[in-house]
RNA sequence: GACCCUGUCGUCUAAUUGGCUAAGACAUCCGACUUUCUAUCGGAUAACUGCGGGUUCGAAUCCCGCCAGGGUUGCCA
C-alpha cells in the first residue's frame, strides 16, 4: 500500500513554526516513500476562519518549498479539499453511525458518540505503543446543534476517505488519539499509523504559540532568512539525521528521512543556531541569486538598485560579514548613496592624528594617478602612497575605510573603492578632509 | 486532580543498543591573523547524564520510587 499522509491546518491565524514543521515531516515522509501529501484545509470552524489565513498558509509552505499532491490548487481525486465543503459526506458518515445505534442525539440538537470504554492502543513510530486505559469521560460530541461537526470526527472521516496511511502530528494530539480509534474502529476501519512529532518550545520553555515572538514563517522571511535555511533548521528540531554536517540539502533530508528517529522529547527553538545556519547557506550563494534574495529588503531601506550586476557585487563584497539579508542594508549603504552618516569611532580616527589630513591628501593623488580602475592597481596606488609618506600601509588603510564608507567595518579597503568608483572614492577623500 | 509524553553542557543533540577519559554543533569567553569586521583560524569554559535506590564485573542505557517540565482532559483545531 503506497504511503499517504496529509497535513491539515486550520486557517485561524498565521502559518507558524510547529505547524510548518509537521508540515515538512509529512513531506519528507512522503517523498522518502514515494507517497501523496495530502493538503486539507481544516475550516469547519467558521467563526475563527479568515481567507488571509489561508492564504498565508499556503504561501508560508510554498516559501519554505513544501508541495503538495493534493489540496487546494493542487486538485486530486479525494476533494473536496475544505472541510466547509464536505458536509454531506459527514451527514453520510453520521447516519452509519445512527444506524448501528452508536451515536444519540441530545436535547439541545447536538450529537455525541458514546465511547466503547475499553483500554485503546495507539501505535506510534516515535513513542512506541501508548496505550490508554477505558475513559471515564463524558461521550464525545460530534455534531453541533447547528449541524456543524466537531474536529475528531471530520479529522477522522477525512482520514479514512482520503486513504490516509499515517498521521505524523504534533504530540500534543497524543492524549486525544484514542478518541480518534475509537472512531475509526466505530466505522469498522483500522486506524492509521500514526507518528507524533515533539513539540516546538518557546523560550520560556511552554509550547511555541501563535503568540510567541518570532512563531510565524512570515516573520523569518521579513528578518531576512533564507528558506533552505529555515527548513534545513526546522529539521534539526526533533530529528538528527545521520550525517557528518547539520547543513544538509532537501534531497538529501529526503534521503536520510526515518520517522522511527524522530526524537519524543520536546525541543525549544534556538534562533541563533536558525541564524548560523543562514549565514552558511548565505556565503555560498551566487551574486545575482543574493541580489534577487534580497531587493526586497535593499529596497525597504530606501537603496537604490540602479545597476544589478553592481548591486550584486556589492552584496557579493560583504555577505561571508552577515548572517541575514535583512542585516545588509547597514552594510552597504554608502553605497548607494553620498550623504552617508560617519560613525563616532570614524570621526575620531580621523582627528586623532594631525597628518591624517595629508595621508589622506596622497592617497587621493596616488589614487587620481590610477588609470586602469582595478582591485590591484588600487591597492598598488595605497601601498605606494603610504610609502612616500613613510608609514605602514595599515596607517593608511582605516583612514580611508572611514572616509568611504563612514564605517569601521565592510569589505577590502581596495574592493570598497573599486566598487565605489574612482570619482566617488576621490570626493569621498575631500570630504573627509573637511572634517578633520 | 487524572491521564499521556519527556528529562545528557546555556541551547540542539551523539554515545557502535550494557563496555575506553560522555562526543559534536550553536552560543559564550580568550588568543592569533588581517587595513576593518558580527569574517577567518586556534584554544578554553561548560553535563555527578533530574534526584534516590536497585540489578550487574560494569549503567546515560535495564528495574522501582520520587521530582521537574511539557501536553491532554471543549459543542477549538
Amino acid at each position: 500500500m503506497s504511503v499517504r499522509v496529509r497535513f491539515a491546518p486550520s486557517p485561524t491565524g498565521y502559518l507558524h513554526v510547529g505547524g510548518a514543521r509537521t508540515a515538512l515531516f509529512n513531506w519528507l515522509f512522503a517523498r522518502r516513500h514515494g507517497g501523496k501529501l495530502v493538503l486539507r484545509i481544516e475550516d469547519t470552524d467558521e467563526a475563527r476562519n479568515t481567507e488571509e489565513a489561508r492564504a498565508a498558509i499556503l504561501d508560508g509552505l510554498r516559501w519554505l518549498g513544501i508541495d503538495w499532491d493534493e489540496g487546494p490548487e493542487a486538485g486530486g481525486d479525494y476533494g473536496p479539499y475544505f472541510q466547509s465543503q464536505r458536509k454531506d459526506i459527514y451527514d453520510r458518515y453520521l447516519a452509519q453511525l445512527q444506524a448501528a445505534d452508536l451515536v444519540y442525539t441530545e436535547e439541545n440538537g447536538s450529537v455525541r458518540f458514546k465511547f466503547t470504554r475499553r483500554p485503546i492502543t495507539v501505535i506510534d513510530l516515535v513513542c512506541g505503543d501508548v496505550t490508554f486505559a477505558a475513559t471515564e469521560e463524558p461521550d464525545m460530541t460530534v455534531r453541533r446543534p447547528d449541524g456543524s461537526y466537531i474536529f475528531h470526527f471530520v479529522n477522522v472521516v477525512d482520514d479514512i476517505e482520503m486513504g490516509i496511511t499515517h498521521v505524523i502530528r504534533g504530540e500534543d494530539h497524543l492524549s486525544n488519539t484514542w478518541k480518534h480509534i475509537d472512531l475509526f474502529n466505530a466505522f469498522g476501519k483500522s486506524a492509521p499509523i500514526y507518528a507524533h512529532i515533539p513539540l516546538i518550545l518557546n523560550p520560556s520553555g511552554s509550547k511555541m504559540s501563535k503568540r510567541d515572538e518570532g512563531s510565524s514563517i512570515e516573520s523569518y522571511q521579513q528578518a531576512g532568512f533564507l528558506p533552505a535555511a529555515v527548513f534545513n533548521y526546522l529539521c534539526l528540531l526533533g530529528w538528527t539525521p545521520r550525517a557528518d554536517s547539520e547543513k544538509l540539502d532537501r534531497d538529501t533530508l529526503v534521503s536520510l528521512f526515518d520517522a522511527k528517529e524522530i526524537h519524543s522529547s520536546n525541543a525549544r527553538f534556538d534562533i541563533g543556531k536558525c541564524k548560523w545556519l543562514n549565514s552558511q547557506y548565505l556565503r555560498e550563494m551566487e551574486p545575482k541569486a543574493l541580489l534577487d534574495a534580497s531587493r526586497h529588503q535593499l529596497s525597504q531601506a530606501g537603496l537604490p538598485i540602479e545597476k544589478a550586476s553592481h548591486a550584486a557585487a556589492i552584496l557579493q563584497s560583504v555577505k561571508e560579514k552577515v548572517s541575514l539579508l535583512s542585516e545588509f542594508p547597514a552594510w552597504v549603504h554608502y553605497f548607494f548613496r553620498d550623504d552617508y552618516p560617519y560613525e563616532v569611532e570614524v570621526v575620531a580616527k580621523l582627528r586623532a592624528k594631525e597628518d591624517n589630513s595629508t595621508l589622506l591628501e596622497a592617497a587621493g593623488k596616488a589614487l587620481e594617478a590610477v588609470g586602469d580602475w582595478t582591485e590591484d592597481s588600487i591597492h598598488a596606488a595605497i601601498e605606494l602612497a603610504a610609502k612616500e609618506q613613510a608609514v605602514k600601509p595599515g596607517a593608511l588603510m582605516p583612514l580611508l575605510r572611514g572616509a568611504l564608507s563612514g564605517q569601521m567595518r565592510g569589505p577590502g579597503v581596495a574592493t570598497m573603492a573599486h566598487l565605489l568608483g574612482k570619482s566617488a572614492v576621490l570626493n569621498r577623500i575631500h570630504q573627509a578632509q573637511n572634517v578633520i
